[in-house]
DNA sequence: TTGGAAACTTAGCATAGGATGT
DNA sequence: ACATCCTATGCTAAGTTTCCAA
């Protein structure tokens, strides 16, 4: 089933085909892949899109200093745009944004303009930031032709830039745009928000293709930094970005086959752990007794990994980036114990910052033994001390490694977000199909929660809550006028059974605009996308549509269903995760 | 053998663009 | 036909894990 599935989805081609067959008949063939590490045997593409290059402002829009028009070099304009931009947004107004930004604009002025401004205060942005809301207005203004005319231009790009041969197979580049040049805008209390993004320019990419393919060429009159060959990564393209100094990537689309593949063997990773996740418990619990300071703070650490769903927590450079943290990297003043709290014994209150900034506040009754290991990792120690002083994520991951193969913190949030939709759906599921979409998105609520994948209620939340509010009452209204006419018709049998019939649908339509309006309002804060694109194996999904004969689009749109292409191919009803 | 670099996954937000209502 | 609303998509930052050279 499995080999056949797979067969349809992947093997376009008799040479494809093969390779698979070999891959079918052997087991190994996952880890020969990966140990000697081939990611492919042949790679060609057109290299990357560049950002379109600076256009100057009309002489009629100006800079002003000191209240004084003041005509910038090309140079130094094109950074001031980057700030007009951004004019409206409440970074602007941050002293370490302001600051950072002024240190990096004086460093592209001429020598008379650096002279010249020194003071961001005396800077007046105000007509380039309406120069630039007018030609946004006018976008939208465009005539259809106008809009056509560009919509076929991005398609021409996308079609030229936008796909590579991998192994026989056009596939999907992700991002074959290059970022163009701004304003870093870090998450949270990022130190280097407002610096400089400069603009990639031919001789900063490095080209990775095969030898024996058609090698993209570089803009006329430039070189690339570099063109290399190899085989054993998945990239085509590579940049060094000048904030972090880290190296950014052009790859494939998830709907690749091997981004599919990877992801596919994320799952069956997850799955292995399922069938030893007793035993690992249950290491975990005897550790908590352990003599060794290191062992027992390692043991609390998987715990909250796996009962929490927390990240890792690497250590990161202190002024490099926002502080947050993860599992190893907490520190004493990110939890607080509690002997007794309201009824409960041993509660753990957990305050921190996360990736992203996003905030994690959870209170958890833990076991007793938890609780007092907490208590000792804790004395003696001041607020910003770590909370694992004997542990890191590389002593974690390589001792889950000895517990696994291939056994690393992120597996355990991977199973328990997917255990979790898989338990989730069997309870909450039930056979009326018009509700079966809030019990699915119930379930991945449930996994979002754990996860702790926030958003920020949309703008609009309140608006759009009143006007579903609005169309409920009026459904109500309408109800109660054909229960009216029901009651009224009784005469003839005709004209009942049509009020019948009439006050049904009725009945129905206003049933689901309450429940769209519970799944909205229960989904305010919550981000579903995340785990539905990175947690969830799509198996139980597409295993949980066939099973209650829902439709796959209804769960999944378009891109989803490219992404999990193998999965919908693969699952049946019975998938059990 | 280890620490930093490289590679790759995960993340939320902005906005483009299509659906829906008027 | 147009405005409004909502969702899909693009974007790129921020994580984790793996790799590899010293």
């Amino acid at each position: 089933m499995i080999r056949s599935a797979l067969m349809s989805y992947f093997c376009g081609i008799i040479e494809f085909l093969i390779g698979w067959c070999y891959f079918l008949d052997d087991s190994r063939w996952e880890e020969e892949r990966y140990t000697d590490g081939v990611k492919w045997k042949f790679l060609e593409h057109k290299g990357p899109v560049f950002a379109p290059p600076y256009e100057p402002l009309p002489s009629n829009v100006k800079f002003y200093y000191d209240g004084k028009p003041m005509k910038l070099s090309p140079e130094a304009e094109e950074v001031a745009t980057f700030f007009s931009k951004m004019l409206d947004h409440e970074y602007t107004t941050k002293d370490i944004f302001r600051k950072n930004f002024f240190k990096d604009w004086r460093k592209e002025m001429t020598s008379e303009e650096k002279a010249k401004i020194t003071d961001l205060k005396k800077c007046n942005f105000t007509e380039m930031s309406e120069y630039f809301k007018g030609l946004s207005e006018a976008r939208k203004a465009m005539t259809k032709e106008q809009k056509l005319k560009i919509k076929e231009e991005n398609e021409r790009l996308l079609q030229e830039y936008g796909f590579c041969i991998m192994d026989n197979h056009r596939e999907r580049i992700a991002n074959f745009r290059i970022e163009p040049p701004g304003l870093f805008r870090g998450r949270g209390d990022h130190p280097k928000m407002g610096m400089l993004k400069r603009r990639i320019r031919p001789q900063d990419i490095i080209i990775n293709c095969s030898k024996n393919s058609k090698h993209p060429e570089p803009p006329p009159g430039t070189k690339w930094k570099e063109v290399r060959h190899d085989n054993k990564v998945t990239w085509l393209v590579s940049w060094t970005e000048n904030i972090q100094g880290s190296i950014k990537y052009i790859m494939l689309n998830p709907s690749s086959r091997i981004k599919g593949e990877k992801d596919w063997q994320k799952y069956e990773t997850a799955r292995r752990l399922k069938k030893c996740v007793d035993r690992i418990r249950a290491q975990y619990r005897e550790d908590w007794k352990s003599k060794e300071m290191r062992v027992r703070q390692r043991a609390v650490a998987i715990y909250f990994i796996d009962k929490l769903a927390l990240r890792a927590g690497n250590e990161k450079e202190e002024g490099e980036t926002a502080d947050t943290v993860g599992c190893c990297s907490l520190r004493v003043e990110h939890i607080k114990l509690y002997p007794e709290n309201e009824g409960q014994e041993y509660v753990v209150e957990f305050d921190f910052l996360g990736k992203d900034s996003i905030r994690y506040y959870n209170k958890v009754p833990v076991e007793k033994r938890v609780f007092k290991n907490l208590q000792l990792f804790m004395e003696n120690k001041e607020p910003d001390d770590d909370l694992f002083d004997r542990l890191n994520t590389s002593v974690l991951n390589k001792h889950l490694q000895e517990l696994m193969d291939g056994l690393s913190a992120k597996v355990f949030r991977t199973y328990n977000a997917s255990i979790t939709l898989q338990q989730q759906l069997k309870e909450l599921t039930n056979a009326l199909e018009n509700t079966a979409i809030l019990s699915y998105n119930r379930a991945n609520r449930a996994v979002a929660i754990l996860c702790n994948h926030q958003r920020a209620p949309p703008k609009t939340f309140e608006k759009s809550m009143q006007n579903l509010q609005a169309k409920i009452d009026a459904k109500r209204d309408q109800l109660a006028n054909a229960k009216r006419d029901l009651k009224a018709a009784k005469a003839d049998a005709k004209g009942l059974r049509d009020d019948k019939k009439a006050v049904q649908r009725i009945e129905e339509q206003l049933m689901k605009l309450e429940v769209q309006a519970t799944d909205r309002e229960e989904n305010k804060q919550i981000a579903l996308g995340t785990s539905k694109l990175n947690y969830l194996d799509p198996r139980i999904s597409v295993a949980w549509c066939k099973k209650w004969g829902i439709p796959i689009e209804k769960i999944y749109n378009k891109t989803q269903r490219e992404k999990f292409a193998w999965a919908i191919d693969m699952a049946e009803k019975d998938f059990e995760f």
